[in-house]
RNA sequence: GGCACCAUAGCCAAGUGGUAAGGCAGAGGUCUGCAAAACCUUUAUGCCCCAGUUCAAAUCUGGGUGGUGCCU
C-alpha cells in the first residue's frame, strides 16, 4: 500500500508553528491537521495560542476546538480520530500539514501504535482505583516492588518516584492479562501508513525562544488570559484540560491568594519548562529537519521548509 | 560621626575548627491511554578582600571593603 505523504510541523511552543504552516497549506494545497492536546479543547482559546480566523486564513484547521473541557481525552482517542481526519482529506484530495507541540500524540499517530484497553472500561476505573488507594497506604516501592514480580522488563525501564507510570504499567496488566512490556512489543505489528517529513523550528539562543514566550505570555494577558482563566477555575474541567498551562498558574490570584505578578512569573517560567521539554522530545527524532527562527527570515523560513519538502519528496 | 548586626552558587539559604546541607532557577534526559502531565540526572577546588592563629579556618583574631538597622 502507498503511503500517505504528510509534513510535520514541530517545535516548541512560541516558535512559529502556526505561521510557518498556514504558509506550506497555501503552498501545498494542504489541510492543517494540529498535534497538540490542549488545543482540542474547546475554548482555552487565549491560553492555548489558538490560531485566530486571521492566521488561518482561510485553510482548514483540524483536531481544534472539538472536545469539551470535561471530557476524558488521550494519545489513544487522538490517534483514531486524527486518522479518520487524514482519510478524508485525503480522499477529498488534499494533502495533509500536522502542525503541533505534543510529541508523544504525533509518534503515536504517525508509527500508528495500537494502544489495548479502553479506557472507560468499568472494570478499569475500578481497578484504577484500588490501585490508588494502595499507593497512598503502602507507597511507591511497595508497588514498584509489584511491578517488578509481574513486568521486570518495564519495572526496569521506570523509576519508583514515578508512581503515575508504575501504576499505570500495572492496571495494564490486571486489566487485559497482559504486561505493558508485551503491548509495547506488539504496538507496532500495524506498519505505518505515513511518510512523514519533518520540519522543526527552534532558536539557536535559547534565550531568543525565552524572550518570546515571554512576550507572548504578557500579549496573552492583554487578550483576556485573565478572564478565561477565572471561567476555568469555576468550571473545574475535566482532568486533561485541567492541566492547561496558562490556566492553573493563574488560580492563587483569582483566589486572592497571590499577587498578580508572581503568578504571572511562575507562568512564564512554567511555558518556558514545558518549550524545554518539548525539545528534549523532539530532538530525539533524527529525521527533523531543524530550522532555526533566529537565523532565518520569516521568507526565508518559507522557502527552505518548501525546499526541504520538495527534495525529500522527490 | 558612633554603636549593632550581616556578607556562602544567578536567587533564597544551612553550616561556630575536620575538608561546603537543602530549595528555587538554569542545563541535560526518560517517555506506549491524564503528556501543557509525571519522573530522573546534574550545578561552588570554594564561603567579600588582606594578614594572622592552628596540623587543619566559611567557622577564631586584627584590619579593610560593602550592605542593613538604630543613635547623633
Amino acid at each position: 500500500m502507498k503511503k500517505i505523504p504528510v509534513i510535520a510541523v514541530l517545535g516548541p511552543t512560541a516558535s512559529g508553528k502556526t505561521g510557518l504552516a498556514v504558509e506550506l497549506a497555501k503552498h501545498f494545497d494542504a489541510e492543517v491537521v494540529s498535534f497538540d492536546s490542549m488545543q482540542l479543547y474547546k475554548g482555552m482559546d487565549v491560553a492555548t495560542a489558538k490560531p485566530t480566523e486571521q492566521e488561518m486564513q482561510g485553510i482548514p484547521h483540524h483536531m481544534i476546538d472539538c472536545v469539551l473541557r470535561n471530557e476524558v481525552y488521550s494519545v489513544a482517542r487522538y490517534k483514531d480520530d486524527a486518522t479518520k481526519i487524514i482519510d478524508d482529506i485525503v480522499a477529498r484530495g488534499k494533502r495533509v500539514i500536522l502542525v503541533g507541540g505534543t510529541g508523544l500524540y504525533l509518534d503515536s499517530l504517525l508509527e500508528n501504535i495500537e494502544f489495548l484497553n479502553p479506557e472507560t472500561d468499568e472494570k478499569n476505573q475500578k481497578i484504577r482505583k484500588e490501585l490508588q488507594k494502595e499507593l497512598e497506604e503502602k507507597g511507591p516501592s511497595f508497588m514498584f516492588g509489584k511491578l517488578t514480580a509481574i513486568d521486570p522488563v518495564t519495572a526496569e525501564k521506570l523509576h519508583p518516584n514515578n508512581t503515575g507510570r508504575v501504576l499505570r504499567a500495572l492496571e495494564v496488566y490486571y486489566t487485559t492479562g497482559r504486561t505493558i512490556s508485551y503491548q509495547v512489543e506488539h504496538s507496532r505489528d500495524v506498519p505505518s501508513r505515513y511518510a512523514p517529513v519533518f520540519i522543526g523550528l527552534n532558536a539557536r539562543d535559547r534565550q531568543c525562544l525565552y524572550d518570546r514566550i515571554n512576550k507572548r505570555v504578557d500579549l496573552m494577558l492583554e487578550s483576556g488570559l485573565l478572564d478565561e482563566a477565572k471561567a476555568f477555575v469555576d468550571e473545574a474541567p475535566g482532568t486533561t484540560a485541567r492541566q492547561a498551562i496558562g490556566l492553573k498558574e493563574l488560580a492563587p490570584y483569582i483566589r486572592g491568594e497571590q499577587p498578580l505578578d508572581v503568578c504571572v512569573d511562575h507562568l512564564k517560567q512554567e511555558t518556558r519548562r514545558y518549550a524545554k521539554r518539548q525539545l528534549t522530545w523532539f530532538r530525539r527524532n533524527e529525521k527533523v529537519h531543524w530550522l532555526y527562527i533566529d537565523e532565518l527570515s520569516r521568507e526565508d523560513l518559507i522557502n527552505e521548509a518548501i525546499k526541504i519538502i520538495e527534495k525529500e519528496e522527490s
